[in-house]
DNA sequence: TCTGGGGTCCTAGGACCC
DNA sequence: TCTGGGGTCCTAGGACCC
């Protein structure tokens, strides 16, 4: 199986319809203010090379690049340019597709020749994209993944079980896809810091520290096993959510209100465009400076505005009086549908 | 350095039931 | 007065990914 990934996926969208961009260190994040609680969420490589990465504040990143070129995200344009990538990995010959993202996806197929079909469909995306991708080939999921970092960028990788520990074994932990910061310091806690190690360690032992499905979850990755079927059943959302860091703390009970009703009407369009109801609500308030709270409510299925809004205002009953909020944050749960109920949907454990 | 926004899944602990 | 055992549901929080 082949994993995609494209090469600094928004920044070269932006340099696509913006020439003049290419070569320049092009950070795109938020408003593209440097002033504004915000963060990157690309960098063009020639950015990266200053040290500014996905995640990283809008304002540090303009500070290390002083020439940096900041945009503003445009969601419609990469939303636009994925989905004709998508197209085009499902236009390939025998292909089945399972999207992990905007920029990513699995590419499920049967070729005696893996590089070549690669190759090709490096060719196809550039020309109907004019966007460079790189290629991980593997014989597992989590291998295929893993693969394309080797890859990048325009590249094209294989990790397979005869090669695996020998291109991974000495790396930390944390370049496992799914192991990151916090686990990897827990593992080194017990000793385990490489991967070969993590490979070598009975699955029992981290049962202990991880609980019963994380624990043999991580020694699996750690030989880089797991799922060889690439599955391109259509996601069904578990739910919506919206959430809204201001740029001015809201301290008055109007304007937390206010900003509660914004927040429910946002959620239920994306709930209503489904056509599902509402089963669960989470509300997530941020105390400033950084402190968060969430208040969670089952409650009977209901498509009724007011009933959610009502339950909202109830759950925001729960705030803490005359503190400032930074951010304000709701999740709507919705039902499965039968079909995808019993495990047919991918799910992160199956990897 | 001072931390976005949209997601998923797992775990622990308490309540409740038989 | 020295406190079973199993199961399910719910909530809060944590971790990870793009």
């Amino acid at each position: 199986m082949l994993h995609v990934d494209m090469d600094q996926f928004i920044a070269a969208v932006e340099i696509l319809r913006n020439p003049e961009l290419a070569g320049k260190p092009v950070i795109v994040g938020g408003r593209g203010d440097p002033t504004e609680r915000a963060v990157v969420s690309t960098a063009s490589y020639e950015a990266r090379a200053f040290g500014v990465g996905s995640g990283m504040p809008l304002r540090i990143a303009a500070r290390k690049v002083p020439d940096a070129v900041l945009l503003p995200v445009d969601r419609d344009a990469y939303t636009a340019a994925s989905d004709e990538v998508m197209t085009t990995l499902r236009a390939q010959p025998g292909a089945t597709v399972q999207v992990l993202g905007w920029d990513e996806a699995f590419v499920g197929v049967r070729t005696a020749d893996p590089e070549g079909y690669a190759r090709r469909l490096q060719q196809a995306v550039l020309e109907r994209t004019q966007l460079h991708c790189s290629v991980g080939i593997g014989d597992t999921l989590v291998r295929a993944k893993v693969a394309t970092g080797f890859g990048k960028p325009r590249g094209v990788f294989r990790l397979t079980a005869d090669n695996w520990l020998e291109v991974m074994g000495a790396r930390p932990t944390a370049d496992l896809w799914g192991v990151g910061s916090k686990i990897s310091k827990r593992l080194a806690a017990g000793g385990i810091t490489t991967v070969a190690q993590l490979a070598a360690t009975d699955p029992q032992t981290l049962v202990a520290e991880f609980g019963p499905r994380m624990g043999p979850w991580y020694a699996q990755l750690g030989r880089g096993d797991g799922t060889r079927v690439v599955d391109d059943t259509p996601w069904v959302a578990r739910g919506h959510s919206r959430e809204t860091t201001y740029q001015r703390n809201l301290s008055e009970p109007d304007e937390v209100e206010d900003a509660l009703r914004e927040l429910t009407a946002q959620v239920l369009e994306d709930v209503a465009a489904e056509g599902r109801p509402v089963i669960g609500l989470t509300l997530k308030v941020r105390y400033a400076p950084f402190v968060t709270r969430t208040f969670a409510h089952r409650i009977a299925s209901t498509f009724d505005r007011e009933t959610v809004l009502a339950e909202v205002l109830a759950l925001a009953g729960r705030f803490e009086a005359g503190r400032a909020i930074r951010l304000l944050g709701l999740r709507a749960e919705m039902p499965m549908p039968e079909d995808a109920r019993e495990g047919h949907t991918p799910t992160r454990s199956g990897w």
